[in-house]
RNA sequence: CGCGGGGUAGAGCAGUCUGGUAGCUCGUCGGGCUCAUAACCCGGAGGUCGGUGGUUCAAAUCCACCCCCCGCAU
């Protein structure tokens, strides 16, 4: 098993592959935002983790202060070394199963893979970096991937808000092996979970986050062992999601109510839906489509009703879309009844 | 030093430019009206106006520094 505890007190492991299974695997954990996080404390606490690598710290938010990604700031927690190169696609793996290359800033990282010559695989979580060829000869598994989506459906950057945006039924996890394609390799173990109505991308988000940890432990014994094959992925069904960009969450008020329902759930809490009121960008992080209103008959975009308590919205083919939770420019999110008794609406404003 | 908005009663806001009795919507408590109500009417409680220092006869308001929240951009 490879569940069980024993303290490593030599840090060389044989660069022979052996029969026996080891009592701890040697692996490598690539990955950068909070949705890493649980896989790598799961899995380290479970295997042990040799190394992280992850994305350089970089400018981020207001006042552009440098901040360390959310698995650096875990590694050191864990006290695992933590890698953050600027690229690792030029790093090689000869016939001597020495690495090399690299860039300057992957120096370290490449000492440290030699350092390691038994690697038993390169476990990537939303890392945001293609995996070179090299990686996935230089460990005895390869490079493994948690995704989020069932795949072949959602291959690429937002499966999340996607499956929300396109009003799936169900989303899940994948355990793949990753090759030269974008999420295109064989997959070992797949575990779906339902999209609730009323889901957004942040709870789908924390929900696979905690599912892919669990799916990745259970899976890594028999994929490490031999005994779990991958299957190659069905091309049909195979769906792109590209990188979740700014016109993503600009909200187009002659689209019916179900689909704003469901690209603000995409994007809430982030980046949060866009419209304008007044003039002011406004963020709408929750709402309702409204059957009681169909047929209205008014332009989309008009405030067809608004009272204390409630705000609704005309949109496209005369439906209607019950604002729930609304945030103004450098203010807090506010559901409706605060938003409302602070600003004063009126019915045949019109929102754009 | 990326650009910008904000912190005033339990919540959301106005008042700040032009210093001079703390205001609005909601909630809450009490009373009234009603078959009834999240409706309506009347009344009450609740605030060291983010903090510290300065200017002034007088500071929510002007000046300086600090803390916290948020929008854009990345």
């Amino acid at each position: 098993m490879f569940g069980r505890k024993k303290k490593q007190t030599e840090e060389a492991k044989p660069s022979e592959p052996t029969d026996e299974p080891e009592d701890k695997p040697t692996l490598i954990f690539c990955g950068t935002p909070g949705f890493s996080v649980p896989c790598l404390k799961a899995l380290h606490q479970k295997f042990g983790v040799a190394a992280v690598v992850s994305q350089p710290d970089k400018p981020v938010g207001r006042g552009m202060e440098v901040a360390p990604p959310a698995v650096k700031t875990a590694a050191e927690e864990l006290s695992i070394p933590c890698f953050q190169p600027k690229s690792i696609k030029s790093i090689t793996f000869d016939e001597e199963n020495r690495f090399g290359g690299g860039s300057a800033s992957a120096q370290s990282f490449v000492e440290f893979l030699n350092q390691h010559s038994a690697i038993d695989a390169f476990i990537v979580v939303a890392y945001g970096k293609m995996i070179p060829r090299s990686l996935m000869a230089g460990a005895r598994c390869g490079v493994l991937n948690v995704h989020a989506s069932l795949l072949p459906r959602w291959r690429g950057a937002a499966p999340i808000q996607y499956a929300i945006r396109s009003g799936d039924d169900r989303s899940g996890i994948s355990i793949m092996q990753i090759d030269e394609g974008l999420d295109t390799g064989p997959v070992f173990s797949m575990r779906p979970v339902e999209i609730d109505p009323r889901e957004t991308a942040g709870s789908l988000h924390d929900k696979l986050s905690l599912l892919g940890a669990e799916l990745l432990c259970e899976s890594l014994p028999r994929i490490l062992d031999g005994s779990l094959s991958a299957e190659p992925q069905r091309e049909a069904g195979a769906m792109h999601a590209p990188k979740w960009r700014k016109e993503d969450a600009v909200v187009d008020w002659s689209l019916p109510a179900e689909e704003l329902d469901r690209q603000i759930r995409a994007c809430s809490p982030r980046p949060g839906a866009r419209a304008n009121f007044r003039g002011n960008p406004i963020k709408i992080y929750n709402a309702k489509p409204l059957q009681s209103y169909a047929g209205i008959g008014k332009a989309p975009g008009t405030v067809v009703k608004c009272d204390k308590q409630s705000l609704v919205v005309a949109a496209g083919d005369g439906s209607c879309l019950e604002l729930l939770r609304l945030q103004l420019p450098g203010k807090r999110p506010l559901d409706i009844a605060e938003f409302l008794a602070g600003a004063a609406v009126f019915e045949g404003e019109l929102l754009s």
